[in-house]
DNA sequence: GATTTAATTTAGCCATGGCTAAAATAATGT
DNA sequence: ACATTATTTTAGCCATGGCTAAATTAAATC
């Protein structure tokens, strides 16, 4: 049976893979950081994914999904999103807390609750973050903006996507009033990796940190 | 800590203390039975449980469960029917379905998703079966009324409770047009435990077998 | 090429919550 | 009072998914 655990496991291998410069070599080590398991854990529930045929293993150099694992993951990343939007247009959850209570529910909604959510929020393609939604016959849009931090000054940008990997950068994030569908502009980007001058919305101007820009995705205004 | 089966044994027990002619001992085959597993396995979990402190074990005799025990049974049942409204209310399951979501739902939430959907309902104290919402503080209303088949002929009466036990009687009783607040009236009794003659609604007279009866609560209507 | 270092795997342990089979206890009938 | 039956408990097993410590392999440095 698929567990919770397996779930998990998927999930973050899927990310992994196709978060970053895409096809990294996934590793032991790097599944093993994001789930907060022993290195040991991790190489223990790899070989059980690998002789189930979620993933296939090369002893020493890393994973990568199957179709069937990647299946399960794409399901599972489908209920995280689609919960994360609920919570945060059904219930009005602010945006730095859905990520924890969806993974939670994730694991525990049916394919009822799965459609009826999804038919609540009249079908959506984007994430409460800016991710894409992948289908239920699970296809997924491959958006990649690029990053705040990398855009060149002058250049007007709409946010598109945000990293929801910590809850404190999300709330720094609204108060700063950078939200999905923020206009954006780089004035200035100061030296020696230092912050940059950001335009925000036409009638701001803050100095934000290199950090924050770098999980911010934006789109280029016409 | 508290795991998501002790919850479930805790509110079992519960259920069976204050669910038939109360004050009854309950015993470890009554649990094990409710649960689906073998009396081994509940005796297992009792002794744990008395360990614990959350309930009282007298060895062949039966449990009961002690403060914190029935805290945090009540913390559960709470988290389930207002799951199992909400589930009904806003997303529209039939009434047959929201049980066995519930079930899983009700150990995944957090408490500021419960305060959520409480406010979302306007503050409920009865359940889309008509059983008694707990408070937050750990109180419930003992709501107890007669069974439908305990009736007296003639004695009109309103819906009040049904039993969530079995999804199928619950798809029945909706199909003979049985909620909550419909208005009934036995008309004849057949007997050797026959079926019921009942006036529905002041518009249809159906039969109606004892054990359906059995499981709907009536108030008695002035 | 040899050695050091870092990553990975193996070995062996633990808690949880199931199970079956056997033993102990309580309840019932004669 | 004793034998039978039903219930409960004990004993011992299993799978899951963690862990640490030790061994192995790969990568980096001299």
């Amino acid at each position: 049976m698929i567990s919770q655990a397996i779930e998990d496991y998927l999930k973050t291998i899927y990310k992994l893979q196709h978060g970053g410069t895409e096809n990294e070599r996934v590793t032991t080590s790097m599944i093993a950081d994001r789930m907060g398991v022993a290195a040991a854990s991790a190489t223990n529930m790899i070989k059980k994914l690998a002789e189930m045929h979620l993933l296939v293993h090369t002893p020493y150099q890393g994973v990568g999904l199957t179709g069937a694992g990647r299946k399960i993951a794409l399901e599972t990343i489908r209920h995280h999103r689609l919960i994360e939007l609920y919570l945060a247009q059904a219930l009005g959850y602010p945006w730095d807390q859905i990520d924890a209570e969806a993974d939670r529910l994730e694991h525990a909604i049916s394919e009822e609750f799965e459609d009826r959510i999804d038919k609540a929020l009249g079908y959506p393609t984007i994430g409460a973050h800016g991710e894409p939604i992948p289908t239920k016959q699970g296809k997924i849009e491959d958006l990649d903006y690029p990053r705040l931090s990398d855009l060149e000054t002058g250049q007007p940008a709409i946010i598109r996507r945000v990293s929801d990997r910590n809850p404190e950068m999300l709330r720094y994030m609204d108060q700063m009033g950078l939200q999905l569908g923020t206009r954006v502009e780089v004035r200035e980007k100061a030296p020696f990796s230092g912050p940059l001058q950001l335009k925000i919305d036409a009638d701001k101007e803050e100095a934000l940190g290199l950090e924050v820009a770098y999980n911010i995705f934006v789109d280029l205004a016409p």
